[in-house]
DNA sequence: ACCTGAACACCGTTCAAGT
DNA sequence: ACCTGAACACCGTTCAAGT
């Protein structure tokens, strides 16, 4: 049970540490308290590597969100890019729910500055041109961390264990007794809800962003 | 300078008074014992209208996100609804910052799920099929609620005080100085990012997405 | 140079006691 | 029914003291 303690302390423990609380018990679970108790010391030998919980918490997203920003498949068109990315930050969260909610809020730090510079290139090779692309990587980029967010929301509103389909389940159930006069659309909207797959609602939503793109940006050739 | 105290105490009260506190002095500044403070009353009185911290904050985002949402002007045509419907968003986070934060993170709770109730009607109305429209709606509300969330991280993570100006010549600056090799994209943005009107930029992106869901979505007619 | 752990100044929340 | 305010169980962070 005892988590073994690598060399002395480094930067680097600490961070892995940090992502480890991070999955196992949520935002909250991550203290420093906690986090000395893993590492067998005591809170203030964590402040001799790291100036303080923002910077932790940074470092965390940081370590996680690496991963998931490569250039992708070389062969790859525009459109086709744009989505393995994107699909990199959504399975990231996936995995790291605490992301949903650190990304936004870290905007472009580091991070997620590479996943901006990334987008960005595709857009150019979409075709945007110069006085445009700025303007079409911040929408792709808002897209993806308004789903983030989103995302993240959901099952940290309910206890954090529930798991995904009950919740979608209980709130396709909230939606259908909604009032019809006030709210026929989110009522129709229930069923959709339900059996939802977030994955392919995300990229139908990107994909309607890139179109978005292409059809007013891209001059025909 | 006391504030003084309406009648005895009432939820509606303790919730005006949060906003206040949290236009005040942000996110940070909205604690128990100072809210406690300006309603001239010991913490534990709060506790016998509100249920505790969350219930307060999500009461605050209704109580001012509520005004942010009306339908709109009656004659105008579905995608000038929209605008009007997410500039109304927008303009709230404005005035109100932690907005941004906050807004993500009460997901479809009473507030936000009334802005994506409007969305969804005007999707309807612009002719997109059943089968798609919470795609679509979905998209709008979570391009919307990205840029919210990078709005709102953005000057929060300077001081508190800074102004947006400063702030994005700051970041421009540092876009500037990136490494031309790593981020080619990103430092030719860094003149784009300079001279930014969040406002017409958050415009230009939204119209994207809309039109992402004509071309793809509206069957012609 | 790096670690220890007590101490400081806070939190949100509870609850006996008052009116 | 509603308010009071001390008390509880936490936080992040600091810092003298150790090695």
């Amino acid at each position: 049970m005892a988590t073994r303690r690598e060399p002395p302390l480094s930067r680097d423990g600490i961070v892995r540490a940090a992502v480890e609380l991070l999955d196992d018990s949520g935002e909250a679970g991550l203290t420093f308290r906690a986090l000395a108790e893993r590492l067998a010391t005591g809170p203030g030998a964590i402040y001799w590597h790291i100036a303080g919980k923002g910077e932790l918490l940074a470092a965390a997203v940081e370590s996680v969100i690496a991963d998931a920003v490569f250039a992708g498949p070389a062969g790859a068109t525009p459109p086709e890019a744009v989505r393995t990315l994107a699909l990199g930050v959504f399975d990231a969260i996936d995995v790291h729910p605490w992301l949903g909610v650190q990304l936004p809020l870290n905007p472009l730090r580091t991070p997620m500055l590479r996943v901006f510079e990334s987008l960005g290139r595709q857009v150019r090779a979409l075709g945007v041109p110069p006085a445009a692309e700025f303007t079409a990587a911040s929408a792709l980029l808002n897209y993806i961390l308004g789903v983030a967010g989103q995302n993240a929301a959901a099952p940290r509103a309910i206890a954090p264990g529930t798991d995904r389909a009950t919740f979608l389940g209980n709130a396709a159930d909230a939606w259908a007794a909604l009032n019809p006069d006030e709210y026929p659309f989110t009522r129709a909207a229930a069923g959709r809800l339900r059996d939802h797959d977030d994955r392919a609602e995300f990229l139908a939503g990107l994909d309607l962003v890139l179109a978005g793109i292409i059809a007013r940006l891209v001059p025909p050739r």
